[in-house]
DNA sequence: CTTATACGGAGGATTATCCTCCGTATAATT
DNA sequence: AATTATACGGAGGATAATCCTCCGTATAAG
């Protein structure tokens, strides 16, 4: 006798392993996708780039907006974490906002969420708690800079989430996406630190693009294959 | 008897004063479309907006590779003269670098090269002089403020245009245009300081955001009536 | 070994975009 | 004012992209 379900509120009974796997490698790559070409990112290539075949996508996700919607709960949750963890383990204010303003790059919720904003009603009775946790433990760090001194009062928590949205959406152009991480993170020093030489030798993380990389952005390795072949059709 | 023009190699004939019009109207609309919605915008959308009828714009630009192309053109021109003065009528070279940026900002060149990099083939022979000069003239901006100590040594020319990409581009989400210009200028003063507060007190340019309008982002000033029709078929 | 669960992807339906064509309108010229 | 070369708009057929269901096959669980 197998555990009874017959309460339709309840979970619908745990997925099979594959699925399970299935279910998270698609939430992960359609994060990357709808970040990189927008909310009508054909469906197709989140299923493909997430090796299952486009009938399984569908199964998982009834349609686009639900799909949207588990992106950016996942992601949501991703950030509260990360911002909790930052406040309590780092020393300064300063420090913990830093902290996870790099994290947050790295988890592109940023990105993301702007992303979908055009298509999305965010006003959900699941989506609103979680942003509003999430908006709340950032705010946070926000405020003990400000009352810290070490953030410029005129700094206010909407800037610092919009800065995060420019540093993490990927650099258009034909930039590898882990070049673009690291160029994000060193972008982020940049704004950090500002323009000024500061005596704090502070180094900033990732590479220098010399001018001549800047020219030649169009040799730089390819991102997405997929493009290359349209270009090349373009230019028949 | 009327001019002759019976060599191909001379341009074509004067436009009637109607064409002209419209010649340089559908450019700055293409411009601001292109950034708005990526390289494979709709050309109706901006035969639309631009004022003419879809007839006009091939009429003008016979495909969507030539169009793009003096898209870019008319704005590396633009660009170049904007540093040039920025170089000849400030005192120092900081304030001259910072003139240039904010007035690339607005002319969003830095915006829609970068979006219309995937699909454009930008060595050729009318545009890479262009682009040479363009950056030559920055270039020569950024090591000016270098050798007068005021960049920080650290900061590239790459780094530079590459935050102007970010800054440039609409943040996404239902942001007026002109609530978006504002947010670039101000984010780039942001970027000029840095995070910690400064002894300086030069105000931000722009509006400050507050976490409610943030939170709000779905209710502020419409910019794309037409997405918002989108929305709600979507929801229906 | 059995079977409930899950998988892939072909392909018809739908939708978006392209871009030509031609009847009408307007600027320039006399 | 009359003439005419130039330019305009937008309907609509052609093409291309994307959606998303359906069903025969594969696999995890017990």
């Amino acid at each position: 006798m197998q555990r009874a379900n017959r309460n339709p509120t309840e979970s619908p009974r745990a997925l099979r392993s594959d699925a399970r796997r299935n279910h998270r490698q698609i939430l992960l790559t359609a994060r990357d996708v709808f970040v990189e070409r927008g909310p009508s990112a054909p469906l197709e290539e989140i299923a493909r780039r997430a090796g299952v075949g486009i009938g399984t996508l569908y199964r998982r996700f009834s349609d686009r907006d639900t799909l949207m919607r588990a992106v950016v709960l996942d992601a949501l949750v991703e950030t509260i974490e990360v911002a909790e963890r930052a406040a309590a383990e780092e020393t300064s204010a300063f420090a913990a906002l830093v902290r996870d303003m790099h994290a947050a790059l790295d988890l592109r919720v940023s990105a993301v969420i702007p992303a979908l904003l055009d298509v999305l009603d965010l006003d959900d009775a699941v989506l609103l708690p979680a942003r509003d946790r999430s908006a709340a433990s950032v705010q946070r760090l926000v405020e003990a800079a400000h009352s810290e001194g070490t953030l410029d009062a005129a700094i206010t928590f909407a800037d610092i989430g919009m800065m995060l949205v420019r540093l993490s959406r990927p650099l258009p152009g034909p930039l590898s996406a882990e070049l673009n991480a690291q160029l994000g993170h060193r972008h982020l020093d940049l704004l950090i630190a500002g323009l000024h030489p500061t005596s704090d030798p502070a180094p900033l993380a990732g590479p220098a693009l010399s001018a001549d990389d800047l020219h030649r952005l169009g040799d730089i390795a390819a991102t997405r294959p997929d493009d290359a072949k349209k270009v090349e059709e373009r230019g028949r």
